[in-house]
RNA sequence: CGGGGCGUGGCGCAGUCUGGUAGCGCGCUUGCUUUGGGAGCAAGAUGUCGGAGGUUCAAAUCCUCUCGCCCCGACCA
């Protein structure tokens, strides 16, 4: 490809919605265009990286024995009603009715449609397994989009599902697709880990997520370095942290006027915040509970939510009403109410928590003595430093942006739709269904966060836009600088380099900066200085400095770097 | 959904408080010079100031409505 071919419409200066930096990047780099919240156009350059990205995943896919088919974008609602996800979903789905006044959706996944096929053509026990995926596009009408394509409305996303006669073939076909999605991160040239995730309200046994680490990523991952272990902070588990210490302090109470957080009340008092217990209060089914986490700990919703069902945080009139304080001074001590302790709170001794009178903390409380056994439960979130859940060393707490998914559905969708299959003994039996999702638009500015300088981006070589860039010093001035360079051109572009020939009637440093921010791996500089000496100018693009490459070995080495 | 902010040429912004000829930088066009890290000079083009209504002799500026976009929050005792 050259330039003046292509189309290039990098900018110096940044649109000012852009926040992070691969959301920049890519519009300066004119990878993008943003059409409205949330939905982007992908510019021929930003295109090319798309394209690398879902080809290297169709590879593995189809290596793996996924068969890609095209499920439509637009689906009936009343297949979504059949699966109870028309309620379930929420104000995520996008709905529309056509001119029939008939219900539809956009798609954001492709179960129902998948499980409809299924139900149709997976007959008999011996069409099985077998698994479906397509590369799509999606449509999530979020709450607040963000972060250009990395938190779009719109994107691509592959997603497969499988089909098994029973279980044991469904943890099979899962183990081949976590070893795929492995295969894949990798190859994209990508730091990244699988970690152990929630299963939501569908509940089983089988759930992971691989992460690409970066310090913007929206989700926390705990894993501990000396062991295997990975997990997300939402499911991770606060082990128990061992028996609780005998009672050396009296209870006391002590006036601690407008010291309404755990921080303040340490400091005042002079104590650790680790002495102290903070209260959370919710209302759950009409109840009000109280649950308490240690002062610098953080409630997980989710494992609250498992333990409860679903609840809400309690307001100040409901505080007031059940415990007869404001919030900032709750405690367990008299509280007649059902009260629930972290693990690690349960193990207290002499801790410090609100009196449930305005302006006043109690010290020296101690659980039995001073107030009832609570119910123990974890419900925290891991902190970096707490033990690792296998016993193995102790929790790092990383970032990570979530690029893969891939589920154990088991027979959700296919008892809810009725797609049965008949067994050898003639029997009709649910799916056991897998699913496995990866999203390719997000991979691609996950890639750019991992990847980039001030100069712009660095991508990986399978991804980048081109592998190889030409540049000409004086490509229309030159004849020997343009024969030179054309020659090589053709050259590596019969070697099946995907180069690119900066051929642009543009001073160097323009050449130089726009290939720097595109983000191409290899550069060539060929200028009438280097050619005297029969060399071209090599420099990878995280190298400071270019070195002299001989020209007629030029193709050899640039395919030998390739290669690695 | 709640809170905050912003809509002025393709992009980034000033001008709005205090109404009175619509401006700057980047980019774009043409010419000359320049040419190993985002050039210089000169000449140019591009605006229904998001939209509608109102107040006024006069509205980018004041008022009302509306549309779009961005950011923050939804962990709090």
């Amino acid at each position: 490809m050259k330039t003046s071919r292509f189309f290039i419409a990098t900018q110096k200066e940044v649109p000012a919605e852009a926040e992070i930096v691969s959301h920049r990047l890519m519009l300066r780099a004119s990878m993008i265009r943003r059409l409205s919240a949330g939905i982007y156009t992908w510019l021929p350059l930003g295109f090319r990286v798309l394209r690398k990205v879902e080809r290297i995943v169709r590879e593995e896919m189809n290596r793996a024995g996924a068969l890609e088919l095209l499920m439509p974008l637009v689906q009936p609602g009343e297949l979504w009603r059949e699966s109870r996800r028309w309620d379930e979903y929420g104000p995520e789905l996008l709905r529309f009715r056509d001119r029939h006044e008939r219900d539809f959706v956009i798609q954001p996944t492709s179960e129902e449609v998948i499980t409809e096929l299924a139900r149709g053509e997976l007959k008999s026990y011996r069409r099985l397994p077998v698994h479906f995926y397509h590369v799509q596009t999606k449509f999530r009408d979020e709450r607040r989009p963000r972060f250009g394509v990395m938190r779009s409305r719109e994107f691509i996303m592959k997603d497969g599902y499988s089909f098994h006669a029973d279980y044991a073939d469904l943890e099979r076909e899962y183990r081949s697709m976590h070893d795929t999605y492995t295969r894949i991160f990798t190859r994209l040239g990508l730091k990244f880990r699988a970690v152990a995730a929630d299963t939501g309200a569908i509940g089983g046994t089988g759930s992971h997520e691989f992460h690409v680490l970066a310090d913007s990523g929206e989700d926390a991952i705990a894993f501990a370095p000396q062991s295997d272990y990975a997990a997300n902070v939402e499911l991770a588990e606060a082990v128990s942290p061992g028996s609780r210490p005998a009672a050396r302090e009296p209870m006391k109470k002590v006036p601690t006027p407008g010291k309404t957080t755990c921080e303040d009340v340490a400091s005042l008092l002079e104590l650790p915040v680790q002495r102290t217990v903070k209260a959370v209060a919710v209302m759950h089914d009409g109840n009000f509970v109280l649950l308490f986490v240690r002062g610098d700990h953080t409630l997980n919703e989710i494992k609250a939510q498992k333990l409860l069902g679903p609840f809400r945080f309690a307001s100040d009139a409901e505080i007031q009403q059940a415990l007869g304080c404001k919030p900032g001074y709750i405690g367990p001590v008299g509280a007649k109410v059902r009260v629930i302790a972290d693990r690690t709170v349960c193990a207290m001794a002499d801790f410090v928590c609100g009196a449930n009178e305005e302006g006043h903390h109690l010290t020296g409380v101690n659980w039995g003595r001073d107030a009832a056994e609570p119910q123990v439960a974890d419900i925290r979130n891991v902190v970096a430093g707490d033990p690792s859940p296998d016993g193995k060393g102790k929790l790092q707490i990383v970032r990570g942006i979530e690029v893969g998914h891939i589920f154990q559905l088991r027979t959700k969708y296919s008892e809810a739709m009725g797609a049965t299959f008949l067994d050898e003994k003639g029997a009709a039996r649910p799916f056991e269904m897998g699913c496995y999702g990866i999203g390719v638009t997000r991979i691609v500015a996950a890639a750019i966060e991992q990847g980039h300088d001030p100069r712009g981006i660095i991508f990986p070589v399978p991804i980048a836009p081109f592998e190889v860039c030409i540049v000409p010093i004086g490509y229309q001035k030159s004849a020997a600088v343009r024969q030179a360079t054309d020659k090589l051109y053709d050259e590596l572009a019969q070697a099946g380099v995907d180069v690119l020939l900066d051929d642009r009637e543009e001073r160097p440093g323009v050449l130089f900066a726009d290939m720097d921010l595109i983000g191409v791996p290899h550069r060539l500089v060929l200028g009438e200085r280097g050619l005297a000496a029969g060399n071209a100018e090599y420099k990878a693009r995280r190298d400071e400095k270019g070195t002299d490459v001989p020209l007629a070995s030029a193709v050899a080495f640039l395919r030998e770097r390739l290669a690695r």
